[in-house]
DNA sequence: ATAGCCTCCGTACCGTGGTACGGAGTCAAG
DNA sequence: CTTGACTCCGTACCACGGTACGGAGGCTAT
């Protein structure tokens, strides 16, 4: 692919410039190779790399994590990847269980809450 | 009512002596009523408030949210609790999609890594 | 009445995940 | 050959949700 910068690799990820090289730094990122001045910056593979970064992310990992993950993915340690990924898949069931229990009670305060302009609306007692 | 003291209500609530002056200082919880030195300090009111904090945190309040709940609470201002409430509801749904995705794509990646200490285990390619 | 534990209060510090800023250099077009 | 857009780089700053520290003072038991 055709030498991005930085900049459309931002955009391409959907992130802004300043993460990119926030990423950089924290490891998540290759930095251009120095010596290539006005030549090529930025690959396919560096898009890619962006893109699991943020969907790594998405499933809950810190940052820290996911660069030990891309330490992993280097090294093909896979025992360790399958367990990352085991313990992530549990405290992903477990926050979604209790994203859907705040869900409900939630729910039951806006329909408690919802006809009536008299009668308790007892916002601190939502959860219960 | 047992003249609870702050470590008292902080256990009570599962938090830290500190993480309740905390949120005394953001004006989550009440300050005891200065003048009642040696006297009673907490009350049930005040842990129900404690549980109540944690639990909207729970369901994806910020702390300034939680502030406006209570002021709420205080004003009666039903519609916009519903609306609150309606506005959580709908982020938290797009967030339990969300998170159900990444779970899936977890659970794929642990699988297509699970058997075999051979062929390919793409970390980096979990998310597609 | 002194020790030990507690409270209150202010201020400072922490980790996470960015976001902004200013300076110096490079590059292509006008 | 200057202007403008962009790069790299370092440092500083931000919000959020705490966590820690140090001093002044109070309650209680020995």
């Amino acid at each position: 692919m055709k030498m991005m910068r930085i900049s459309d690799l931002a955009r391409a990820g959907g992130v802004g410039v300043e993460t990119v090289r926030f990423y950089q730094r924290k490891g998540l990122l290759a930095v251009p190779r120095g010596s290539a001045p006005g030549g090529r910056h930025y690959g396919a593979e560096d898009l890619r790399r962006l893109r699991f970064v943020r969907q790594a992310q998405a499933a809950g990992f810190s940052l820290a994590e996911i660069a030990e993950l891309i330490a992993l993915d280097r090294t093909d340690d896979r025992p360790r990847a399958r367990a990352m990924a085991r313990e992530r898949i549990a405290a992903l069931d477990a926050q979604i269980a209790a994203l859907a229990a705040a869900r409900r009670s939630l729910a039951r305060l806006a329909s408690d809450c919802a006809r009536g302009d008299a009668g308790p609306c007892p916002i601190l007692a939502a959860f219960d």
